[in-house]
DNA sequence: CATGCGATATAAAACGTTTCCATTTGGAAA
DNA sequence: TTTCCAAATGGAAACGTTTTATATCGCATG
């Protein structure tokens, strides 16, 4: 480990000229004669010489990173979210500090501070809900703050998503449309205002726009995972009136239904179909394969990024609450047309 | 955006002591009287002063910053080493800077380089293989680098890793144990040293040990992924002495494999058993549910981290070479014994 | 041959901390 | 009281850049 202590000034010593000239020829200024910037260059080269990004941070107020907040990263859907936010980071030079919240609000709290502290250019946070303490602190944050994958509520912060009432609706309509006049919802939490004010919004538009009856047990609620899927079809099965239309508010917990209609020995689609939501990588990973709608995370990560990138260059903004395209991939968990 | 431009300056006068003794007390230092302690405490609320993670970084050399560096955290099997990472690194008051090389060299020295420029106090890195360009830019760093589900090669770094050669020894005696005389194997690039020299190993010592001898054309490699696993089964299924057991380097790729056999009308594990690698969240999402070797990702990362702290505190280490235990998680890719 | 002006280059002051060294303080021991 | 020492505090230099204000250079112009 030999250290790399060669500072700006040394290269200025060795190639006969100001520490600010040698500035200018690292930041890539014009002002400087071509036989300079050669001289400086090649002391540069010689001796070594790496910009030290904590001081410029302090001399320019600019750090060139960015605080990314998830609930968890080794969840593949937030994964694939913060893979679309590091790539147009990196092509605009930015790095990013990734912070996991497990979504819980002292967490989010505390990793905000710290990010703040170390002094971004600015963070892009995704969450379940906004909770009214964030928010406070969201208002007082010297940095802009780009929300990705979570619904704005509170205070008007620029936020990139998809419509999830409609898509809730499409994929609902659907399945109605296959003959159903019962369709199981299984999804997160309501509070969540993404299931509670927008799928299930769109779910029950859809079923009274076909003039179908909203039955209270025909939606279970679990935590997302695989196993609160499969634990809600289980119980749902157990009815006599249970639903042969699924629409469920993830994939993971789609392979969870599909998984317990199996081990009760039906069949899907023929026996019952299922319409899954996020379309990961995991909806092709399992027979039948599943259709779901297409919530494009890494576009919603690099679309926020891409938005942040703006706001911090000044540059126009024509819509900072930006809706991305949603669709239906149509794969074997659905009966042909 | 209301900015926060308070300094250690104002809070010393605000507190009517110097800036070193509000230095004192933000740092913890013991050497403050109560009442002094107080009065800058007071200040400090007062005023909304948070520290300046950069200026404190220039002053001290250390940015409680560390770098990570992934193929990929799209990957659910690096994501959730990165959340070890992670979460290791909060418990020791470290931040993280993620960043994405795709197993490319040069992103690889680039984001190295970048790293080291922004003065971080470590690095973990995670690679399929270590160029060497690569590992002359590891001797000339001035801060420590720990390896994660990497193997060394060229030059002595800490890493933390499981005996993969023992493993796929393990999984292949399993298979070969119930009775299969010829045993498949599926996994990456043989140029990555993980599959050419430990895996491959195992396999072939599990195969001698039987007296088995060893098929050229059992072995196929892909790409990781799903889609090369279905395609590499596809491709063994069309021979007449296909094997009926089959050693996947990756549990992604067992479930192509578990596919490719289902959708050519055979059963598994019945008529052909598997056993995959890794045990991501993917090993129990699939009917059969996947028996698969263990490597705990979380954990690798986990101690990667801890590892690293070690270093930067200069603690005693008493082995710089972590390896991990593994085991096989039996489930129903494979027959009851 | 002086003048003036853009293009280049320099010097030095920030930036907000930590840290080393010096100084003051307060109380116990003499 | 005085003396001494540890504990507490302060002053100011460093950390490695950017940036602003200022100076110099080179050359066309009159």
């Amino acid at each position: 480990m030999n250290s790399n202590n060669v500072t700006i000034y040394d290269v200025a010593r060795e190639a006969g000229v100001s520490m600010a000239t040698v500035s200018r020829v690292v930041n890539g200024n014009p002002n400087v004669k071509p036989t300079t910037r050669k001289k400086v260059q090649d002391a540069i080269d010689r001796l070594g010489y790496r910009p030290n990004a904590v001081a410029r941070g302090l001399a320019s107020k600019k750090t060139t990173t960015v605080g990314v907040i998830v609930p968890d990263i080794s969840n593949i859907f937030f994964a694939d979210l913060a893979r679309g936010i590091e790539d147009v980071a990196t092509m605009y030079k930015y790095n990013i500090i990734l912070g996991n919240s497990d979504s819980s609000r002292d967490k989010e709290v505390h990793l905000l501070n710290t990010l703040l502290g170390k002094q971004v250019d600015g963070i892009i946070f995704m969450g379940g809900r906004l909770h009214e303490d964030l928010v406070e602190e969201f208002k007082k944050s010297p940095v802009p703050i780009v929300l990705a994958a979570t619904l704005n509520q509170g205070y008007d912060l620029p936020a990139v998503n998809i419509d999830y009432e409609q898509a809730a609706y499409d994929a609902t309509q659907m399945l109605i449309n296959h003959g159903h006049d019962r369709v199981g919802f299984i999804t997160g939490p309501l509070e969540q205002q993404i299931n509670g004010e927008k799928k299930f919004a769109g779910y029950r538009r859809a079923l009274e726009d076909a003039g179908l009856p909203f039955h209270d047990n025909d939606m279970i609620l679990g935590n997302y995972t695989y196993a609160s899927g499969l634990e809600a079809m289980q119980k749902m099965l157990q009815r006599d009136d249970c639903p042969k239309a699924i629409f469920a508010g993830t994939d993971e917990m789609a392979l969870g239904v599909i998984h317990a209609i199996q081990d009760a020995g039906f069949s899907v689609p023929n026996d019952f179909e299922v319409v899954g939501h996020d379309n990961t990588r995991l909806a092709t990973m399992i027979r039948p394969k599943l259709t779901t709608v297409v919530q494009p995370m890494y576009d919603i990560g690099a679309v926020a990024m891409r938005l942040l990138t703006k706001i911090l260059n000044a540059e126009e903004i024509e819509e900072k609450n930006v809706v991305l395209p949603h669709r239906i991939e149509r794969r074997d968990s659905l009966r042909q047309d």
